[in-house]
DNA sequence: TATTGCTTTTTAACATTTTATCATGCAAAC
DNA sequence: GTTTGCATGATAAAATGTTAAAAAGCAATA
């Protein structure tokens, strides 16, 4: 009924400034400060503030301020998660398009149905709907109701997005403007290696899917064209929600990491064309690979 | 204060219909025949062939319906338009956007302000904000405003739009699963030969950008990967946007043409290949000579 | 029997209102 | 002098209300 509340997120952005600064426990935390760091003005701050106070990671001195309680490494609370206070909406967009990908959901429908369906307001419905019609998934149709795109759920529509990855990744490198960022490629490369001693096995899917997208983005955002990151994040969106419906063959993921550091190995060489076309090779072979699960 | 009325555009897409058809003068037009052509109900169509026969396109008899009573080629009326009806919303669109690129916004606003200035209830631009964000002019802020972003007006911007562009669409053309669509080229070629003999200097700006805009799209879309065409859609709709600000170099406008053909030439030779590379040559080219007229 | 013409019901765009939250200013405390 | 604590005003998210238009149903007509 009103707006949503940044406590939460604010925490999660206030203990990431801490870890990132290295602060000691017992230093001072001035709201003002924090404020202007996280372009926000000192309300969110103190409501965040205090409820980091609950959990003990703050300690509150009246009149004085907030002071850190913790050291940045111990802190272990829900609201460390950077996922946490993420928007629910984002939930509902999941089962929506969740029933799409099932075909539980009618091929038209109206905006009333799905609020009855979804027991949402009208206003939060629209967002979500805006939300998906710009990813694809279904489009508005003239007079009433919404229509569900069963294009997405294809076979095809999944090779083609395997095309269009590999076309642009491998594209990415071979742009002028390529530049190695070492710190990326020494996080990339820690991700991999965790993978391979153990994570393929142990890992949730969710991070999985994470640390491999993560990879692939890095690697296209080392080109400083923001054209080829957008439309690799725009496909790697779709290709969560289909992936997450799929089974991970996990015995694959080793070889799948060791080609992705050979990778980073053959850039780091300087073998730019190389890197391109096993790159592009490794991604169409991924495709050929992975058999989603949509519903026909 | 209530729905957008359906009557213009249905009556654009009814004449459309008609020519595609061919019918002739005298020929009955079912109502339920054309709302389900037009997957529709009968309402917004009877009320697009009443304003048709207030412009003597169509023929009313009393219990009997509508008849043509043009040949579909005499049709001359505001309504044959296709962008006729187009969403008003467009407008404020576009003039949000122009302000953002002369700088007349400032950086930051809230949207209060917004409405204020453009005279919009809320609803209405939030509609907007939210396609200009899905585009990347603007970003909302956590807590108040929204923030105009200064990234894509500038030249590397639009030298990497150029970049993508070049490499999406040579791609494509690489693709398994391009295929000539004989009818596409055929218009396609139409349209640069109308450029060639003359549009280049008597055709406004608009219409150049389309023709030439859709010549790629055609190209693009002989691939059959909807991951690509949209690609290239969006960047596409950036770059109108851009190039409406930068003055036409016409005496280029021949040169392009005659490459696009080229292009046309080699592809239907079966040199994909040579298409490929030249392809990208010739869109790198446009991008090194256009300058667009951006505020600092 | 198919199609129009009219009526009723449903739908969604927009305006308005409500309210929790954010931003800001100022006095008090350290 | 800097920073907190608190009060005041501004902002935007969601619910509600209103209304034109679209969909659906039905009787009348050719």
């Amino acid at each position: 009924m009103a707006r949503p509340n940044l406590s939460v997120p604010t925490a999660s952005r206030i203990i990431a400034h801490i870890r990132d600064r290295g602060l000691a426990p017992g230093e001072h935390l001035p709201a003002q400060g924090l404020a202007d760091a996280l372009r926000l003005s000192r309300a969110p701050v103190s409501a965040a503030l205090k409820r980091m106070a609950e959990e003990g990671i703050v300690r509150l001195e009246p009149n004085r301020g907030y002071f850190l309680a913790k050291a940045p490494d111990e802190i272990a609370s829900p609201l460390a998660d950077p996922a946490a206070g993420a928007e629910p909406e984002d939930e509902v967009y999941a089962r929506i398009v969740d029933d799409c990908l099932s075909g539980r959901l009618p091929e038209r429908v109206s905006e009333n149905e799905l609020m009855r369906l979804y027991g949402l307001a009208r206003t939060r419905l629209l967002k979500t709907l805006n939300r998906i019609q710009s990813e694809g998934w279904a489009d508005r149709r003239p007079g009433n109701g919404w229509e569900f795109l069963t294009g997405l759920r294809s076979r095809a529509a999944y090779e083609d997005a395997y095309q269009f990855r590999a076309s642009v990744e491998s594209q990415a490198l071979l742009l002028p403007s390529f530049a190695i960022d070492r710190p990326a490629f020494a996080e990339a490369r820690a991700g991999q290696e965790e993978i391979l001693a153990g994570g393929f096995e142990r890992m949730g899917r969710a991070r999985l899917f994470e640390l491999n997208s993560r990879f692939h983005e890095m690697l296209v955002g080392c080109a400083g064209n923001s054209f080829f990151t957008d439309a690799l994040v725009r496909v790697n969106r779709l290709r969560r929600l289909l992936e997450y419906r799929a089974t991970v063959d996990r015995s694959r993921l080793p070889l799948q990491s060791k080609e992705h550091l050979l990778i980073l190995d053959m850039i780091e060489a300087g073998e730019l064309a190389r890197a391109s076309a096993f790159l592009k090779a490794h991604i169409l072979g991924a495709s050929a690979i992975k058999s989603p699960i949509v519903a026909g």
